[in-house]
DNA sequence: CGAGCGATTGAAAAGACTCAACCACCGTGG
DNA sequence: CCACGGTGGTTGAGTCTTTTCAATCGCTCG
């Protein structure tokens, strides 16, 4: 269970931060973004964001992990993304001045800071490091969806599947993967039941083990091979 | 044929410019960047640069077209974008510091001028208005690729076709699109074969006209009609 | 005029999806 | 404490889309 008295947490002491965008204030800025900052506490699949509303600011993950997606014409979720701690979402809509094109929704019980539009903009305007960092991190995540791209239009469902587990290992932290059937497919790019005839087989061909819907994977050197390059 | 004295293009009167991330420049910076850009002609088919490559600069689209694609494990190209006049390429690699992930290629016969790493850098220090029009296109072309991730995982081919004429009717200017069949495939992400198939239903609908490799869309709304929302 | 590459067609096979049914787990209320 | 209902997970069968491979066609350029 997670500690919900989220009082406790600054932005000080956030072991997230350490590794983000945020990583370099110094302790000024620690201050005054501490002090400009509100801290909630998120249910299981509360959204932080929908589709097609306005940004106000920009969250930034404590604990939990946070899914952005899209949905399709049928209304099926595209999962483009999933946030863990430490990690800054919702500014991208922030710059373009439009909507969001995508939602973003909490997958666990989540500790989920907040920073308003203006501050945020403010500590970007002041401070040329973080302004660095959101280009570079923009600009990554650019060839990191060239690269999905690619594999979506390119691999086949088995490979993707791998490819996925990869990035879900580092999500989940090499703990168990512990995702819904529903989530992973749509992460993949596939219908659910695919999805579960291809666990099996991971399942058969020892790759993963399996508790319900808790994934170990057993043989990570094997999914890079399956992924491909 | 291509006007190739470049020595006539000046980044005061580059046509592309105007609507372009360098379109709020003063006098001044004009002077400054047009004294401090060289511009090429490249042939069809010449690369602006190598996926694997280091960016040494920027590249801005005076005449002609570019695709920037990316090589899956096969080999096969998957087309990302096509940038036309006025835009600008190469300069997201630039800002991650990590070699290209991206290849680029004249699509056709251009002129594109060069702006040097140091120099571009320079003009986005001391240019706010350069600076956030750049975080404001990363952040567009993210949205962008949300879109077209969440299109390759849950439409159809022909869908995507469709999708595909629409963003070429742009991008060629409502002239006649005029692709290989091959890159046309590897930007909607199929199958040259599968590709020319549902070409050849589209002309049956109505939908198109060909001449050889010149494709004539008479029928926009249907198109929008087939490629969804 | 011939070579060669891009475009096209056909047939077969593979991959993935849909639909329908069934199972299993979990929390609720009686 | 147990039956119940519901949601999420699993399986099977059939179908459809898309790919693959092989062959042919037809420009275009030297």
């Amino acid at each position: 269970m997670l500690d919900k008295s989220h009082k406790f947490v600054t932005c000080q002491t956030c072991v997230g931060r350490q590794n983000s965008l945020l990583g370099h204030l110094c302790s000024d800025e620690l201050e005054h973004l501490n002090s400009h900052r509100g801290c909630n506490y998120y249910k299981k699949h509360q959204a932080l964001f929908l589709e097609g509303s306005f940004p106000r600011g920009v969250f930034c993950i404590n604990q939990g992990l946070v899914k952005i997606f899209k949905r399709g014409d049928e209304g099926k979720e595209q999962i483009i993304h999933i946030a863990k701690p430490g990690e800054m979402v919702g500014f991208r809509a922030m710059f373009t001045e439009e909507p969001y094109k995508v939602g973003a929704e909490a997958l666990e019980e989540s500790n989920i800071c907040f920073i308003s539009k203006d501050d945020f903009l403010n500590m970007m305007d002041s401070n040329p490091v973080l302004r660095n960092g959101i280009i570079k991190e923009l600009s990554k995540e650019l060839a990191d969806r060239a690269d999905f791209i690619t594999n979506m239009a390119q691999k086949s469902v088995r490979e993707r599947l791998a490819f996925t587990m990869l990035i879900l290992m580092d999500v989940f932290d090499n703990q168990p993967i512990n995702l819904s059937r529903e989530d992973l497919a749509n992460f993949v790019g596939t219908a659910t039941e695919t999805l579960i005839r291809l666990l099996k087989d991971f399942k058969e061909e020892g790759i993963i083990e399996v508790q319900t819907r808790k994934i170990f994977v057993i043989d990570k050197q094997r999914l890079h091979q399956i992924a491909g390059k």
